[in-house]
This record gives C-alpha cells, structure tokens and sequence, in this order.
DNA sequence: GTAGTCATGTAAGAGGTTACATGATTAG
DNA sequence: CTAATCATGTAACCTCTTACATGACTAC
C-alpha cells in the first residue's frame, strides 16, 4: 500500500496534475519508490474515489481533461495516520544476492558482467543520491521549494533534515553494494588465477 | 521469474518434497529469497509441467500424496540460463526510505519507534547471516552438505566461496541499516533537544 | 508539417499475500 | 488421546509490469 502513501506525500507538498506527479515521481521520489504512469494515473482515481483528494478537471481540446489532483483534510489523515503507523519489516528478495549464492553455475566471464553491471549501476545511484542530499541540502529541488513556501519557515531545517537522513540511507546502500561487487569481482580473479579446475559446473551432475 | 530459479537452485542440492523444500527455504534461502508455502507448491507443480524436474509421488494414507521433485536436465539448463544471464538492476522500492523521508508528519514518538524497530530487525538478521556466513564456511548447514556430497572434492571450495560472498552481502546491508537507523534516532534526539517548533506537523496546512 | 512534450488512459498477465482448508504420522 | 510436525493444497485479492492506445499543444 506504499503507491497510495508514495502520491499523497507528494500532493502534501502542493496541489497538481497526475502528470506533474510523475514528472516529480521520477524527479526524487524514484529513487526510494518507483512507479510506471500506468500504475499512477488509476491509482490518482482511486485516491478520488476514497476521497482523499479533490480534483479539478480543466478540459484540453474536444475530449481531453487535465485532471488538477489536491489532498484535502482526510487525505491528510490517511497519511499522517501512514506515517505514524508501524510498518512491520519485510522479508529480503534480492534476486542478485540469489544468483551471487549459485555463480559456481555460471561461466566466470557472465558471473563477472552481472557483478560489473551491479557495481556500474551503484555507481551511477550514489552519484545521483549524492547529487540529491546535496541539492536538498541547498534547498536546489523544485518539489522541495514548492513544499517549504507553504510551511512556517521554523519547520524549514525539520522537513530538510528527513529528507537528508533518508537518501543518505540511500547512499550508504549504494557504497556498500560497491563494495560488495568488488568484493565478488576479487573473488572471481582468485579463483580464475588457481583455476582448481575449470568450467567445472558443466559437468556437474553429468 | 526468481522463485522458479531458487527452487531449481535448492533441487541442484538434491531431491526432495515440496514440504523439504521449504524447509531449507526457511533455513537460509529465505535470507536472499522469501515465499510462502502458498506459492511455493503451485509453483513445483508448475515446473513439473514444463518438463524441469521429474516427479515421484508416494502414497500417504488413503488420499495423501507425496511428491519427491528431482531436477532433471531440462531444469539445470534452464538454471544454468538464468544465472549466465545478465539480470538488468531493478528500480528501488523501500518502503522505510520512503517513510523516513516524511518523518516530520510523525509524532517523534511513532519515528522513533519504527527506527527502533528497524534497528532491532537489522541486529537480529546480522546476527543470524554471520552465523550463517561463519556455518557455511565450516559446511556446517546441511543443504550445502547434501549438495557438495554429490559435487567433486576439488569444486568444494569454490561452491563454499560463492555462497560466503552472497550472504557477506547480506551481512554488510545490515550493518549499513543499523548504521542508517542510528543515525536516524540520532537525529530525533537533536531535533527533540532543540524544538523549534514542536507538534509542528499537526498544524501543517491547518 | 512534424517532432517533442503534455496528458491520460486500458488490459493482460505475472507475482505475491493472506486466509481458508484438510488430513496423516509420530512421540509422549 | 492429543499435540506437534509432516504434507499439500485452493482462492480471493492486491500489486506491479509490459504493451497497446489516443490525442492536444507548442516551437521550429
């Protein structure tokens, strides 16, 4: 039920349409929960049908409606009722630590891609993760500026502190997952440079 | 399309019930790969009709039956697939980011208690993956005996360092959460310390 | 006119959660 | 005889992915 919470929390910071939301879902929020238009723009109904938001509908052409979404006072509710709630914590399904368990099954050089691949993509987060703390930091992200004008500047450090803390969480993740695919990439050398025997699993269970 | 894979990685070990299976499921696969007992049977049923693991059913009582699944080599094919394959990194979806980075909606008392939480969660699964780090380094978990028994010696050492390195992994994500929810209970005290403003999310958009 | 961006949807299917449901064997 | 463990399912529901689909506005 996190999409649900995922979009009020955005239209806690200001009132807009489901494309807007998007732009904004991909901005920031991506990075700690994503979500494709096809799952938003029903959900942004749903939200209307709960009654959660208030929408204003301002037609485009002979057919076309912008749909201009607001949080009203029990959407307010709902998510403050979200964040305060204890969310128990889930389980792991990490399909990669899953595959990195069986790669004496996978030939070294397809193992070695997987693991350059992850760390090529944790690489590329913690430069935007970074980059993120950085501009929330300087009060440099849109969504945040939209967010800060409507509350008392007092709250100002407040509100930009949790959002510091949770992509620093974030940045932590992608530099122990770093870590993690050099750990694997060293490990792949060593046993490339004392091959006990090679393309072993192939014959396996032959 | 992993659960199809970390059954298949669990029947290279050996064959085994459906009701086995999930024993060793929850014995250490679930640390990587979680699935309840709900998926888990229509699932084998289902590789059972894709021709991956041949099936063996042994009556109990007068309308039980057993099933003994053993992997054939449609079904190392198909895993020695998947684990050569490049699995392309999946977007991020934490829920706890996500409620972290709205902390200022929550009572301090309600964020304190879920970083708490949090905290607790990542200790109890440190511990439990470096035991099981340490275990499968003195082959002391008995899916991996199974599986090296029917493995030559020579490749012991690799399979035993593949699976060390996986749940490393594991054990290096918990220390980092740890670390995160630390820092975050941290910041509670600070900002509880010096209040600039407190209740202030209750009045928000009052 | 045409490419880019604005703007919004539907639908099939895969994967996962939760609850319900049943019965056998074994150890005390 | 009774509790624990063995053993296997079904079904409703929710979430997410992927693909298909349409049309308007704006700047060149």
């Amino acid at each position: 039920m996190s999409l649900k919470h995922a979009l009020l929390a955005i239209l806690t910071a200001d009132s807009m349409s489901g494309y807007d939301l998007i732009k904004y879902f991909d901005g920031s929020v991506t990075f700690v929960w994503s979500a494709p238009h096809s799952q938003i723009y029903p959900e942004l109904r749903r939200l209307d049908s709960e009654g959660l938001v208030e929408v204003e509908e301002v037609a485009r052409g002979k057919k076309g409606t912008k749909r201009i979404y607001s949080i009203n006072e029990e959407g307010i509710e709902e998510f403050r009722r979200w964040v305060n709630e204890l969310l128990p914590l889930q389980p792991e399904r990490d399909p990669y630590r899953l595959k990195a368990a069986f790669m004496e099954w996978a030939e070294p050089e397809n193992a070695r891609r997987q693991l350059q691949e992850h760390k090529r993509h944790y690489e590329a987060s913690l430069l935007r993760w970074q980059q993120l703390v950085d501009d929330i930091g300087a009060r440099r992200v849109p969504l945040l500026q939209r967010r800060l004008e409507r509350r008392d500047p007092r709250e100002h450090d407040r509100i930009v502190a949790f959002k510091e803390f949770a992509f620093r969480g974030e940045v932590a993740r992608a530099k122990a997952e770093i870590a993690w695919a050099e750990e694997g990439l060293r490990l792949l050398d060593e046993l490339e440079a004392q091959p006990p025997k090679r393309r072993s699993a192939r014959r396996a269970r032959a």
